[in-house]
DNA sequence: CTGAAAGCGCTTACAG
DNA sequence: CTGAAAGCGCTTACAG
């Protein structure tokens, strides 16, 4: 039989007090004594008491939750960027609502007016054509809205300088010995957002290159979607128009790892014969002695969810952009054996 | 500014009726007069009302919402189930949210007793090994839980006989001459969930050969996670195993395309130098001329919402099985050109 | 700093 | 068939 949850009131008459002095602790209100505060969180613990959110909704005006929405295709770079947010809204006590944007029809559900996505007190956007697709690049809500990893000159920002990833690469690959190759990530979904991620990137590793006074002509860009697979085969492809040593910037962790697979395969020494970047800096990446471009997924995230809670604070101030940087980590993948 | 969202008052002023019938209206109780009813309806229409579903949670005890514990990995086929479900559901008038399984972590917390997932009326489990992960294989709730494309003696489930789909992929690939290849699925997050899809198929495969008596040596196997490029390998990997024709049955559509794409790129005709034969029945392989095993994922997506309402209801019978079965689809990748 | 009370927008017996 | 009323579990002025 499933016990009843205790509510409110069980609580106050267990910290004997009112329920308005419970509700004051759970809404962190300043004006509480901090030996009430101790006795009320004592009662909470010992029943075992979590607030109804859906009282506190009817209640309160508010749903104490938000709204994420986003493309489900990089798992991993996902799941990072939702540690960061949920690490700032669990301190918030604030709930998250997650809303994948599996196909271009179910983006414009989301879109509806009436839809889940808006009964939340905000929402954080993670794909840079969301806004790019809509009339007037508004979302058609009066909640507030954040973007995360995307940028808008409209909405509170939070991303990363994709182009500087590419030119740290460019710098570093640049100074080793043979031809310079990328591998530009491309995703069916993402030409529906109109997601420049990839582009960004490589268009960095260009300018970068052409800095350092290096040859890198246009086929020598292999186009792939995420996958370790793409990675294999791009490799296959620059083996097919060069001889070794390859200097490849892949355009992501999964993808760099397929490069490192695949030279396995092909009897080529990492390091010296093949030499691989990725873009991300998983913690995996570490143990495969893999260089990256490590990016603060999480910070982001954080900060993300931090600029949203201002907002939903009621921060009238203009629009907000923070930028974040990959940091270049060396390891053998380009630094020989 | 955000105008006032109407409430069960206003309605029922205009309607010239109580609350209360506003209510019975919303609830589909059939003790309204029709005519009332329909005097009520047309104020909600005029007033351009919704229900507040937080109130409703509050003083109904229910939520009104279902949630879907999914791994997102490949996203057409979640795509269709979710359509499927969300059919149902829409009629119910009930809300569907989604708990993604990005990483084992964050599974373990959807699995505890006070997470989101378990705050809705009911749950949709899409993942063999959830239940299996769990001691006593039962989920720690109250709530009534149906499996959606996974099987368990404990709980209501609606699956696909994916072995079958492997048998019927042996009967028909068995008929041509040359060599039988197989690509087998598998996700690294599949073998946290104990996924045995792409397991069974091959299975199937196996079983349905040898009842042909057509040879199908275990390296003949290619093992490949979900992606296109995975496709492209694995015709790669068959290449240097034999001769052609190649019959392929490739684990999904995605594998499929990817056979196809590299038969293209290594001048091998398709239907006659390579056969292929996909998995899932995807709208794009019909222009592709890509046989396949057609799954009715939608309906068995709608079978489990139905399933799991009928538990909402109060159904307290023993678990229900439903088994669904995928469909041979013959077209130009198996029946020459 | 804190309690008692009104109120959030609904549902649901209870009477009629 | 329908209305008036109590109640769901909270929040938040309002007094003290």
């Amino acid at each position: 039989m499933a016990k009843r949850k205790p509510t409110i009131h069980e609580v106050a008459h267990l910290a004997q007090v009112g329920i308005g002095t419970v509700s004051r602790v759970l809404n962190n209100h300043p004006s509480v004594r901090p030996e009430t505060r101790e006795r009320v969180l004592a009662a909470m613990a010992r029943l075992g008491y979590s607030p109804n959110p859906h009282a506190r909704r009817v209640a309160g005006g508010r749903s104490y939750t938000v709204s994420l929405v986003l493309p489900v295709v990089s798992t991993e770079f996902y799941n990072r960027l939702l540690e960061g947010i949920e690490a700032v809204l669990t301190e918030e006590r604030y709930e998250l609502a997650l809303f994948p944007i599996l196909s271009p029809i179910r983006l414009q559900r989301y879109l509806e007016s009436r839809s889940l996505a808006y009964q939340t007190d905000g929402i954080l956007v993670s794909s840079q054509g969301l806004a790019s697709l809509l009339p007037d690049q508004r979302f058609p809500t009066e909640r507030p809205v954040v973007l995360v990893d995307a940028y808008s000159p409209r909405y509170d920002s939070a991303y990363m300088d994709n182009r500087l990833g590419g030119r740290l690469a460019a710098e570093h690959l640049a100074q080793f010995p043979g031809s310079l190759f990328a591998i530009q990530l491309r995703e069916e979904l993402d030409e529906v957002l109109k997601n420049t991620v990839g582009q960004e990137r490589i268009e960095g590793f260009r300018e970068g290159l052409r800095k350092a006074r290096r040859a890198f002509p246009g086929k020598h860009v292999f186009l792939s979607r995420f996958s370790l697979e793409g990675g294999r085969l791009a490799l296959q492809y620059f083996m097919r128009l060069a001889k070794p040593p390859y200097n490849i910037f892949a355009g992501a962790d999964l993808l760099a790892l397929g490069v490192l697979e695949e030279a396995e395969r092909q009897g080529l020494e990492v390091g010296r014969e093949v030499r691989v970047l990725g873009f991300d800096g998983h913690p995996w990446t570490a143990e495969k002695g893999l260089s990256t471009l490590a990016q603060p997924i999480e910070e982001m995230g954080a900060e993300a969810a931090r600029l949203l809670m201002s907002r939903i604070r009621g921060f009238k101030g203009p629009p907000r952009a923070r930028r974040f940087e990959p940091t270049l980590v060396v390891r053998p993948s380009t630094q020989g054996p």
